[in-house]
DNA sequence: GCCAACGTTGGC
DNA sequence: GCCAACGTTGGC
């Protein structure tokens, strides 16, 4: 049975630039959010994201540091394999294909912000009040709150959903 | 490049 | 279980 509309939900995942960008999903059309190492990150992709969730993709350690546009989960989490590749720069060794710590998503880009939106910008709005990239947070994976959602992609210039 | 904030590790 | 030391993140 599908989720109601209201049931969806929304999230922000971080990435640099220099090593994923928006234009390069863009470009592969799809990709495994992979690598996380973060165990608060991880239950999120494990246990919370579900297909069809919204995704603003925010460009770190980027001049400036900006969302930059919206992405949408198209399968929901799975054991990270790069987990278990010692030829991986995110091997892990303590963790057991038995018994998986890490997982990842698949997401897939919707459409880029006519406008990205620098961090001191959304420093400025109240309606982000309590938003976690805005507080002392350095997760990689983190929700963000339909409020929220609804007033970024009206600033950003996308589109209300797909 | 600096460095503050944060998360993880490991000795005890 | 505490907490100091260490490594990483990420804005500036």
């Amino acid at each position: 049975m599908p989720r109601q509309a209201s049931a969806r939900r929304y999230w922000l995942f971080k990435s640099e630039p220099d090593s994923y960008s928006f234009a390069q999903l863009q470009a592969d059309g799809r990709t495994f959010w992979h690598g996380v190492r973060n165990y608060q990150a991880r239950n999120l992709l494990r246990d919370e994201i579900q297909v069809d969730d919204g995704v603003l993709f925010y460009h770190s350690n980027a001049s400036p540091p900006a969302l930059v546009g919206v992405a949408k989960v198209v399968r929901a989490g799975y054991p990270d394999a790069t987990a278990f590749d010692p030829a991986s720069d995110y091997h892990d060794p303590k963790s057991n294909p038995q018994d998986p710590t890490w997982f990842q998503v698949d997401i897939a880009p919707v459409q880029p912000f006519r406008r990205p939106l620098p961090l001191a910008e959304l420093r400025e709005m109240p309606e982000l009040e309590g938003m976690v990239l805005l507080q002392k947070s350095r997760l990689s994976v983190q929700p963000v709150a339909p409020g929220q959602w609804r007033h970024l992609l009206a600033s950003g210039g996308a589109k209300e959903s797909w």
